[in-house]
DNA sequence: GCCACCGGTGGC
DNA sequence: GCCACCGGTGGC
């Protein structure tokens, strides 16, 4: 029986399959099609369905359909977006203006499955997470992140968080910004609860009293107050990043219909 | 009714 | 001329 093989596609998102299936017969014989599946099993069989499935989910303005590969620079053929098609344009109907909100397409922050090596067996694979817990670190390493500031697209330095007032560093460099480093990065990288330095004597002689899985903060207590503080933060914060998403879709919109009233009159 | 499969054609 | 895209249908 000819291999009906499904394989996996590295450029689509996590259980997306692609399909080659060879011509038998016919005057096109020897040619092929290229499908994809879905997780959900859906089958997609040209790159126009696939995009209009994905949404802004993710850009294809890159991906070639029939090696699924993504092409940098390759910034592909896409202009036969203006062939017929009865459902869209030609008898009155209203273009497709795809206002599905846009989400990040950089998940390198999340989980994502890894390939687990176990050609020789015995050996034991240790995750990236582990190794970051596990191994030696600086004394006061935090220092190391100092100055690093989040920039937008236009390069212009975003403003710091302000932290609230109970929080304390410890250590040869009591500059609020490293202050939020460290704490920030032991949120990030360790398993146990951040309570801080709890010894009195790290204090006075930190290079001998460290709580190294401690970030370089003075104890603290979080108290309701605080914690309502930043739930607000976090809700204005969703709110901004709302209203830029839909502004971004808005424009997006636009420039659709301004292609399209271009594509009408040429 | 579904869908695997090849034909036909528009856009390049 | 090539080929991406999608229509149409024969076989189930």
């Amino acid at each position: 029986m000819m291999e009906r093989k499904r394989t996996d596609c590295p450029a689509l998102p996590p259980g997306w399959k692609k399909e080659e299936v060879i011509r038998k017969s016919g005057l096109s014989a020897g040619k092929s099609d290229v499908y994809y599946y879905s997780p959900t099993g859906k089958k997609f069989r040209s790159k126009p369905q696939l995009s209009r499935y994905l949404g802004n989910t993710m850009d294809l303005a890159c991906f070639d359909f029939r090696t699924g590969k993504m092409m940098p620079g390759k910034m592909q053929k896409n202009k036969q977006k203006f062939r017929h098609d009865p459902h869209n344009l030609a008898k009155g109907g209203k273009p497709d203006l795809n206002t599905a909100l846009p989400i990040r397409q950089t998940a390198s922050i999340f989980k994502q499955p890894v390939t687990k090596v176990t050609s020789y067996p015995g050996n034991k694979v240790k995750t990236d997470l582990q190794r970051a817990t596990e191994q030696p670190r600086q004394l006061f390493w935090e220092r190391r992140l100092k100055g690093l500031r989040s920039s937008d697209v236009t390069e212009q330095v975003l403003r710091t968080m302000d932290l609230p007032k109970g929080l304390q560093s410890v250590g040869p460099d009591s500059s609020d910004d490293s202050l939020l480093s460290a704490i920030a990065s032991a949120l990030h990288m360790s398993s146990v609860p951040i309570t801080g330095q709890t010894s009195v004597a790290a204090e006075k002689n930190p290079s001998i009293w460290l709580n190294t899985s401690q970030p370089l903060c003075k104890a603290f207590t979080v108290t309701d107050e605080h914690i309502r503080e930043q739930e607000m933060k976090v809700y204005k914060a969703r709110r901004s990043l709302e209203e830029a998403l839909m502004a971004d879709s808005l424009a997006r919109a636009a420039e659709n219909t301004r292609e399209l009233l271009e594509g009408k009159t040429a």
